[in-house]
DNA sequence: TATGAATGAGCCTTCATTCAT
DNA sequence: AATGAATGAAGGCTCATTCAT
């Protein structure tokens, strides 16, 4: 992983044909990367799986890193945008929360092997989490947080948590269904561990007074 | 990564400066992991932190990966010792779990290569931690539930959330502490967290009538 | 020494220019294994040899020991087919055998470099022997063998001696011809030895009326 | 094999035990030649099955290489000695070669690891056989070469062979017999072969008047 | 003499990347 | 744009040999 941030000349001047054909080196990287590791994995592998040639690859990625990278992007964008857009769709910061949690544990939960990629492949090196993760994690948590901060500003929810730290404390929560779930036979879907999470985490998150975090 | 499991037939009948060697290996490998990354790292680079020769490690170790397999069960193997010792001193569960917490995030906390290769190093491969982390872990998350578990027959806490699911959520709140601990530029003590998450999760886990959970 | 028997997956599927460069590289490997030993020799002086690089080696033969396998069955599926077309050639079984045994001496003198790899460097292990030689070497004998048979049932040999066994004695002969050729500062020319030989062998094999075994 | 030709300051100084486990290890060196392969085999290995330990083995031999050439050495030197014991022990020339032909195949046939080293490990290099075998082969073969000039000089042999090609003839036809018989399933004795190829031979070698030659 | 832990040079093989076609 | 043969740097591991005990 030498990670060259310089990111590759991939869109622009792209036929429209490449559009497509680096949506499936991406999607063959996820499988390839799911089951064999990203280390272990070879580019060759990857371009196997999407039918292209190994060298093409390259016309589309600088490096095997940018694979990696440019697919926690992709889903990343993907998710910051339906976590928005879910916030949005309701009120109440608690219900917003829920939302919250279904949309994360529901995208994994549906594809095992990008879920594999981001609970295991994707924490290889701190290298990487420190020069990719950072900014698109922190935008992804910040959705949460925000919701979180309302919940504080109508009163209910404590105040005396950070918003910013109670935010990880959630998303640890849920990291660790995640990648509970892909370690055993996963037996139930995933989604169905959401609720759980965010009922405990509302309710150690309500105002003293315990008016809220009581559902229904 | 092959991850033969079995042991090397190393120690016992080593020469006795045998454990000490094998001692400052592991304690190399965990600088040498944490700086460079598992798969950067070379096991030169291992030896010579360790200020022996490349070979030698080979006389301790069966391979590469048995250094990290070795260093995982090594760490653990204290850690699940600490934490037993750690809930048998006191009877509140909830105090138990407060003490749980506040020696992982000690652990790690005071030792942040170790905490570098816990957090990143040692989730690489699904392989690795289907195959290394299953037993240990199951372990220490299960000290965790049995918190829980006897919070929940002590009426102290709800019984509607499986203890074993509970103990998933607190110790995901607590690795993602750790993680963002290690990415960031720790101004604090990472240990520091250890009553804020505890606290949110008590309550959130606090037997309907609200007698319990509250501090004081 | 693993002697995968497994033929590598290689030459067909290979480019245009395939074929010629896995030829080359058995060429260099020849002139490498004689001149350095197989176990001294290392990959990368037959690549150098060969004009190629280290790793394009690994794209015609699987292992090492591979090369060493291809360059056996190489010579030997050609000396199979010079024999055969040799034997038939003439009627008479004891011209046979002359025909054969400068076939032998004439290939290994003229290519002193292939007569080093085999009557050395191939019989290196008991199990390369055992798996490789076995096939090919018997059916290089069973020409021998079977002239041998024919001069028997025609009653020009003694019909007392096993022709299997025969074969092994006169390739034998022939063999230690080779060898000692190779040993020696090679004053003269291997093939000149073939007729000594040949002829010393038929007439112990004349059969007992002594009409045969003969020189016009 | 980089075939030091000075010999190690083995037997003077030694105590009188020394000379048993110098016994000992070129006794296990033929064991786990013969089973491993000289390359394959490690010097601990053969300190294994001496029952020393690993260093000791340079107390008596100077490299693995010397290993080997002394077991070469040591074997030969009997071989020698018998070889001339028996070809003294009677006067026909004829009756002599057939003395040698037992003495050399009832010699391997009766130690199978001695013959595999023999027949295959002493012929991994050229240089080993360039250096080593020369001398004390010479000397061997040179006791068959007797033997066969006598019988010329008697007339019971034609004297239009030279005698030492004759003599290579007649040692290759028997060390092809010797090597069969280890890649074969062995069902016969190897010294049962000896009457045949010396049969053939002195046939072969009979002069022209037919005199000689016959048995009985 | 004997030990065996330690050494470290050496090598086969892999695989990300390039580039001629 | 695409190919895939070729490259060659890199590294895990082995094992003959040494030497302090």
């Amino acid at each position: 992983m030498t990670l060259s941030t310089t990111s590759h000349p991939s869109s622009p001047a792209r036929a429209p044909g490449g559009r497509d054909k680096r949506e499936a080196i991406l999607d063959a990287a996820t499988r390839v990367f799911a089951q064999r590791g990203f280390f272990q994995a070879q580019v060759a592998d990857v371009a196997r799986a999407a039918g292209v040639a190994a060298g093409t690859v390259y016309l589309y990625f600088s490096s095997k890193d940018d694979v990696l990278a440019s697919l926690f992007e992709r889903t990343m964008r993907v998710a910051v945008a339906e976590a928005r857009a879910g916030a949005e769709a309701v009120d109440d910061p608690i219900e917003q929360l829920r939302r919250l949690a279904h949309l994360h544990l529901g995208r994994l939960g549906r594809n095992r092997d990008l879920a594999v990629v981001f609970q295991v492949e994707l924490r290889q090196s701190t290298k990487f989490m420190e020069r990719f993760s950072a900014a698109q994690l922190r935008e992804y948590l910040g959705v949460i947080r925000d919701a979180i901060a309302r919940g504080q500003s109508t009163g209910a929810m404590r105040a005396d948590v950070n918003p910013t730290v109670a935010s990880k404390i959630l998303f640890g929560a849920l990291d660790e269904m995640a990648t509970d779930w892909i370690l055993s036979q996963r037996p139930k879907r995933l989604e169905d561990s959401a609720d759980t999470v965010v009922d405990i985490f509302v309710r150690g998150m309500a105002s003293s007074d315990g008016t809220s975090g009581e559902r229904g």
